[in-house]
DNA sequence: GGGCTTAGTGACTGCTCAGTTAGTACCGGA
DNA sequence: TCCGGTACTAACTGAGCAGTCACTAAGCCC
């Protein structure tokens, strides 16, 4: 708030800015978030926002590939850790999917993320994440080893699990997030 | 948009919104569509809306709640069609997944129901999409009679089916939404 | 310390939009 | 045929917001 309290390069004022607007679009998503908000948030003036990102979309963009590039980082952690110990995938897995739980218990990083599924009416959104998405695929098929369906229904309990820890509460069963890679890797 | 081409009871009038406000409402959201877009789809005045909803937020509201009436009675219609052949919970469950498949290939309908999940950081729409996504688990374990652990799996798949339906194209595999249920019940 | 660069701001513009007010057209019944 | 209610609209308001402009001020190198 107070002007110029610190004089940050600009790469580091980006990175702040983007943490502040991970809250605000966590909130409202894309068009149900004013900059200003933001930048009042991030603790610099609304105009300069535009002077570091261009467009409200490009820092949405910025915000949300931060959010998957957290995720790959958690998911990078605990898949070292664990193949320090042990090479199966299934141990592997179980490990990213508790990691993952831990992640989303940010709850605006779980919120960021469903806006921007929901942003994808958008093709340059869309885009992006895909992009991301199909990136975080790769990463964990080649950190765990597992194998496509072992993966694909890895990743279908990571979907569930964030719509039912948003909706959560009473009348959804409490759905352990532990149990997200336990649920059997095989078919049938 | 002529005006009154026919004049309709103030309910048929309400549907006509509500099925204008999916489309518009799955391209922007709540807070990224207009009240004025809705009323020039549906052909009526756009104060008529506030008569009819009350408040935008109402009319999204009564939006996702057909979203999933929908959903609802897809599953109703292919769960018994099925059932007259065999009383499987794991066909009955594999028919509702095609169901799903048909359903969610309404871009409109998915972007809606993604847009539902996003918004729930409201806490007023929260309830409504829990209370309806409950509704909804407890119908179709009701018609398939599918134990837990499988229900559990299936409306995984399903939410991976939405975001991999949205994000699609080229670069995330394109994943037979036939083999929803397909996948196996048991666990290991 | 002078001149260039880069961080940062205040004040504004033009537009969009949710919600309101005050009314008009139409219909069914007596 | 007049009447009361219901469907529906034109015109408006007040607020909020993305993006711009013209400017100040803090390093930085010689």
């Amino acid at each position: 708030m107070n002007a110029t309290a610190t004089r940050l390069s600009a790469e580091e004022r980006r990175d702040a800015v983007v943490v502040a607007a991970t809250i605000e679009f966590a909130q409202g998503g894309l068009a149900g978030t004013s900059t200003e908000a933001i930048a009042r948030r991030a603790g610099v003036s609304q105009p300069y926002l535009f002077q570091l990102f261009g467009t409200k979309k490009e820092l949405f963009i910025a915000t949300v590939r931060r959010c998957f590039e957290r995720t790959a980082l958690q998911f990078q952690a605990a898949g070292r850790a664990t193949r320090a110990r042990s090479d199966d995938p299934r141990a592997i897995l179980e490990a990213m999917g508790a990691a993952y739980g831990d992640l989303i218990a940010d709850r605006d990083l779980l919120l960021l993320q469903l806006h921007a599924y929901a942003a994808c009416a958008d093709p340059e959104i869309r885009e992006i994440v895909r992009d991301e998405y199909g990136r975080l695929y790769r990463e964990v098929a080649r950190l765990s080893g597992a194998d496509e369906a072992s993966l694909e229904q890895w990743f279908a309990y990571g979907m569930m699990c964030n719509v039912v820890t948003m909706i959560g509460g009473p009348g959804t069963q409490p759905l352990s997030l532990r149990a997200m890679a336990g649920g059997g890797a095989a078919r049938s």
